[in-house]
DNA sequence: TCCATTTGACCCAC
DNA sequence: GTGGGTCAAATGGA
């Protein structure tokens, strides 16, 4: 599997965002639950879902019958592997940036110009006020216009235009960057121009306190070899990992957030049979991992699986085939377990070529499948 | 009380 | 005149 540095790098980001949205999930759910707190958790949990959607797209099966979900459209040259894995790049349709000499007041003012097509049009590390919308003509969606927080007191011109383009799942926004930052906020995660954005909804006090750049702000622009080996197994090889270590790595996390424990790095190459994340997915998959595996980790993750239904109910079984539910004895009921599925085709693909024990996958269908990786 | 968002009005290029 | 962009008073949440 070939992984495109932007596409591990979105990657990263998505899942990095459904970590935290994942433990805000379970700091409300631990508290008493108002009626606000229960509508949080409820925008929370949709927000979750589009992460998990966005980056199972990103990692979604390839296969000559398979479609995208309705809405998605064709983003970037995918990159087909062994293993049948593409990798989708949903956020970036397009990255176009330019220079306009703009006339305003009859002065020329230069301006630089950067546009994106992404899901996550407020994510980009930088904060931004939103200072009007409205409605465009020919556009069935308002326009909303950012400026940089710190405009006045910096004197920062950055400013941001999102508009949504589609209903699509996930949806898609064209976001428009004009202007560069000068008012030194910390640095936006890659693939952003320098006028990137964080939610519009930033606090005050979250202001005060973004001294320290927070997770997403971490530096990504190393190449993309090795990001995840450096982000996510600190204590792998170093001088830039490998492309099974960056798969571990993503799979570690994808899982990780997936069945809500800590995204913790696996040794390399010998992937932990008996942790909760092994007995997950391999549960999802319809495999038979040990009792105690299955203990630990299938009630919270069918919970956390029910809870997502909706942001899989667009696939639907053609997308990932009929043949990958046979072989790896998937049910797929009307109600669509197209989660396991997915789960499957990842734990079948990627996760086996990162175990040498293999107790845990000793179950029917599996190990011809193994075979033929090894 | 502070600050971000909302929204109608205004400005200006075309 | 029209449409896109911006302003600023009103509003609401913390």
């Amino acid at each position: 599997m070939a992984f495109g540095q932007d596409t591990i790098e979105q990657l990263y980001r998505e899942l990095a965002g459904g970590r935290r949205l994942s433990a805000k999930l379970q700091a409300l759910l631990e508290g008493p639950l108002d009626s606000r707190g229960q509508k949080e958790a409820v925008d929370v949990s949709r927000e979750l879902g589009r992460v998990f959607m966005v980056s199972l797209y990103m990692l979604k099966p390839c296969s000559n019958s398979s479609r995208r979900p309705e809405g998605v459209t064709r983003t970037a040259p995918e990159t087909r592997t062994d293993d049948s894995i593409c990798l989708h790049t949903p956020a970036r349709v397009k990255r176009v940036r330019s220079e306009e000499v703009l006339v305003r007041n009859g002065r020329e003012e230069v301006v630089t110009r950067t546009e994106i097509i992404t899901p996550s049009p407020y994510k980009d590390g930088y904060q931004w006020r939103k200072y009007g919308q409205k409605n465009i003509q020919d556009s069935n969606y308002l326009r909303l216009y950012f400026k940089c927080t710190f405009s006045r007191e910096r004197s920062c011109a950055a400013k941001k235009q999102v508009q949504q383009r589609d209903a699509g799942e996930p949806p898609m926004f064209l976001v428009t960057y004009l202007n560069e930052h000068t008012c030194q906020q910390p640095q936006a995660v890659p693939g952003t121009p320098n006028t990137a954005g964080s939610s519009p909804t930033t606090t005050s006090r979250q202001r005060q306190s973004s001294s320290s750049p927070p997770a997403e702000m971490l530096d990504l622009t190393m190449n993309g070899a090795g990001l995840f080996s450096r982000l996510l197994l600190p204590h792998a090889v170093g001088g830039g990992g490998s492309a099974a270590e960056e798969e571990a790595a993503i799979v570690t996390c994808l899982a990780a957030v997936i069945s809500g424990g800590a995204a913790a790095a696996p040794p390399p190459l010998i992937w932990p049979t008996s942790a909760p994340e092994a007995a997950f997915v391999a549960s999802a998959a319809g495999h038979s991992p040990s009792a105690a595996d299955e203990s630990v980790a299938d009630e919270a993750a069918a919970a956390q699986m029910a809870d997502m239904d909706y942001c899989f109910g667009q696939y639907d079984q053609s997308t990932f085939g009929a043949a990958a539910a046979a072989d790896h004895r998937v049910l797929i009921g009307d109600d669509g377990d197209v989660q396991r599925i997915v789960a499957a085709r990842i734990a079948d693909t990627v996760w086996p070529r990162y175990t040498r024990d293999t107790s845990a996958w000793e179950t029917a269908g599996t190990s011809s499948m193994r075979g033929s990786i090894d």
